[in-house]
DNA sequence: TTGTAAGCGTTATCAC
DNA sequence: GTGATAACGCTTACAA
């Protein structure tokens, strides 16, 4: 491990082992086609000199740089920095690198930045978070330049190579089983924004479960939202001056669902008491606000762990999963309706 | 723009303008010496070809590639991702990529990792969030390393060519002003953890004002958090036993001061009417949780910015602030002490 | 002011 | 199985 002055190169393990830099570099990378002799002595020597191969170099000679990409869109921080962690997961102790890249949905040159993006740093791969894991336009682009890439999602948006996702639907269809359980009947939700994905599967494993309950869901009790905390006061303005008034609210994510309890809060309306509230995401905001929120947790970070497996490591047993199941986490802001 | 086939190299352009590779070179990288003429003609050459420089092999050539770097191991996950929107604030539409990596200060092999990172992906920079910036070991193995740095930290840590600082201690100082002005004298101080530089500046502007103001500050008005909100509520849990009981509390950021209110809660205690609180970092759980919480806010993002421009573009003129003044956020957790 | 030749550290091709 | 030799696309001497 002597680092003095100047990092080893291929050639110097080369010329110590006594051989051509071809053959250290297929140790290096592998290959099956080597004496077990001579790829153990080059392996001591490796070993001995401490070198370490350039990625520069690689970079150059393979067409392709050893850099994951996290491209993303998505409104909630947490969301992204817990997928960052679970990257990180992933590719700790490796030679890969984790670039990060926001991009904006609403821009005409999306795909066009992407494109530019991926063909000039030649990624090896890209990870895609929600909403724009839902494009498909994105996905054929990386398929075309050659980028492996790995979209994340709400629901199976592609073949398991290509996905990791939760089960929203089933998940939101629980907590309403679980709302009715408690006596709810006149349930309200604050719906996310037209264009995801998570959107839609969570509005229809509400009215799902609601129709299968027989349960009406008025015009009323429909509110939009962005998925942003603001959009969740608004919201449950609408949904609170609804006569009669719902006892419960499903909010499409956490942040939202912090915002109804504002507006509750400024309505006096008192939770869990007069109106019950389960968010989706358990965000920390769910478990830091007052009364603590209950709310559908998803393994963030462990999908995230398992799309960059994917890629880097495809043989791992990890890399294998595809559908990743969320849970209902119980906290103080669901009980029983108020008798009328 | 004409993208068939192949990217076009540094070749294509010098054999289409007539003129050598190296003269290309000079236009890329702006050298001086170069006739007006030459210039012009190329760089219609290079916009007609859609030439982009190829990053990989600009990196091996030059011995350094064209990442930023982003060392943390800061437990609070918004200052992180809004310190990253800032860095890519800065280097959207340059050829710059941002890489994130996540360190673990309590390891004690972690200068070690960092160098070998430094020195393997030979990192264009680095920029160090705190309270890894606070490291002058680390500091001076990025020197060591030829890798720039910036550090980002609650006081001047370095000359202005390698920090951005925010005036923690002023702030405090005036936030304790403001609870004295509301007719507070028992405040009390949750601090942040020990080894913090952050920690440090906010508890002495605490204590600074509180000596300035003639007030007492008693040993069990100072409790100890980590920076999470667990950690918060068990610091006011020790505060709000002291008898007599403080009427106000500096946290000092605002993930303990949530929990200080869920501890105040807990105990039937209204904010503000029986306790006002002021946090710091002015994160989104401040202004989403109830009441919205007063708290000193600092323009992460813009310090960010400033961070990565004295890395990339040391002569833009955003480049040269050092110093970025926090400002008291004012919302609804403080009032007067109710008359004893 | 511009061009030539020699790297940068790796991998691919194709012989041996 | 292994090794010359030529890429990969750019920059840095050093000349001209």
């Amino acid at each position: 491990m002597a680092k003095q002055g100047k990092a080893p190169t291929i050639n110097d393990v080369a010329r110590v082992a006594g051989v051509s830099k071809k053959t250290v570099s297929r140790v290096i990378n592998r290959s099956p086609l080597i004496k077990q002799d001579t790829r153990e002595k080059i392996e001591s020597v490796i070993a001995e000199l401490g070198y370490v191969p350039n990625p520069q170099a690689r970079a150059l000679a393979l067409r392709r740089n050893f850099l994951i990409g996290l491209l993303h869109d998505n409104p909630n921080a947490q969301t992204v920095l817990n997928f960052q962690e679970g990257v990180l997961d992933a590719i700790r102790d490796t030679e890969f690198a984790l670039v990060v890249r926001p991009v904006d949905r609403h821009s005409p040159e999306m795909l066009d930045d992407i494109r530019n993006f991926l063909e000039q740093q030649r990624l090896y791969g890209v990870l895609l978070l929600p909403p724009i894991s839902e494009n498909d336009e994105l996905a054929a682009l990386c398929e075309e330049v050659g980028c492996a890439y790995v979209r994340m999602g709400s629901a199976a948006l592609d073949d398991d190579h290509h996905m990791v996702a939760s089960n929203d639907r089933e998940m939101v269809e629980s907590a309403v089983d679980y709302l009715v359980g408690q006596g709810h009947t006149r349930i309200a939700i604050i719906q996310g924004p037209e264009g995801f994905r998570s959107a839609k599967e969570r509005r229809e494993g509400f009215l799902g479960a609601m129709k299968r309950h027989g349960l009406e869901v008025p015009k009323g009790y429909m509110a939009q939202g962005t998925y942003r905390f603001n959009s969740g006061i608004s919201a449950a303005e609408e949904l609170l001056s609804q006569e009669p008034r719902p006892t419960a609210i499903f909010s499409s994510n956490d942040e939202m669902a912090a915002g109804a309890m504002h507006a509750a809060r400024a309505r006096a309306i008192s939770i869990p008491a007069d109106l019950s509230i389960i968010g989706f995401d358990d965000s920390p905001i769910a478990a830091h606000i007052w009364p603590p929120m209950t709310t559908v947790g998803w393994p963030i970070r462990q999908m995230a762990k398992a799309a960059a497996l994917k890629i880097v490591d495809p043989s791992n047993d990890e890399a294998e999963k595809a559908i990743f199941p969320a849970q209902l986490v119980h906290r103080s802001s669901v009980a029983s309706p108020a008798k009328d």
